[in-house]
DNA sequence: CTTACTGTATTAAGTGAGTAATACACCTGT
DNA sequence: ACAGGTGTATTACTCACTTAATACAGTAAG
């Protein structure tokens, strides 16, 4: 189950990032139970405080909830989840217009290569 | 004349990310002679070295060419120029997709974000 | 009660990439 | 010849991140 981290960036960083895209798809529901540090840290192959990390700026960022001597869960926060949803996805806008930007294409040729990549991953994995 | 850089990001990557794209806008033409080592860094409050390291890069990918004890200069390579821009196309267009396809974003919306966002910048800037 | 998990905190050390300081060899114009 | 500009190389320093080794308090189940 260990993941392949980008070297380049910070791991805990990475384990956010997962765990955002996780409940952003609901794949890690509401509520739901998940791995405590140490087993998280095993699963992922790295070092428990790193997944301490992780989860305490999770726990910062109100994406997790977490009691004394209790697995952390998932938020139950709609609003959050749905708040971590758009986050993404405008992130992502956001990003993608500035590198088009950049360098100076035009929307059209843009969009037409977005829909082209689209279709072809959605055939190869769903 | 500084430029704000993300300092998450090693500078001289942002470095070169600031040439590349303006070679793929032509707003560097091939030939054109670039600043010295020593003249960028004091343009941009970087380190000689750091400034040294990117340029280094950019040869090794024959972005620029150096000859010695002449400034460096933009590739006069047509097809290098267009891998450029390609390449930085592509590789915004699949950042994107696999940003939105992690949240599960369905793309119609997706694509109404991107026009939408599109336009606005595009009233702000030009 | 004991055991074995939880989460949390502290301190230290290691690691590596990025950056910085410095020096060198070279060419050119004056 | 000299001064000032090239590109280049070598060597250190720096700092964030990671890992490590413990330690402690609390809960749950046996």
């Amino acid at each position: 189950m260990s993941y392949e981290f980008d070297q380049r960036i910070p791991v805990y960083l990475q384990v956010i990032a997962l765990f955002k895209q996780r409940i952003a798809t609901r794949e890690l529901a509401p509520g739901q139970e998940i791995p405590s540090r140490r087993e998280l840290a095993a699963q992922l192959g790295i070092n428990p405080n790193t997944a301490q990390r992780a989860y305490k700026e999770m726990e910062e960022q109100q994406l997790i909830t977490t009691e004394r001597n209790v697995p952390s869960r998932i938020t139950m926060d709609e609003r959050i989840v749905e708040k971590i949803r758009s986050e993404l996805l405008e992130a992502a806008v956001t990003e993608f217009i500035q590198s088009v930007q950049a360098i100076g294409a035009p929307l059209p040729e843009v969009v037409g290569k977005i829909e082209q990549a689209y279709a072809n991953r959605g055939k190869q994995h769903a």
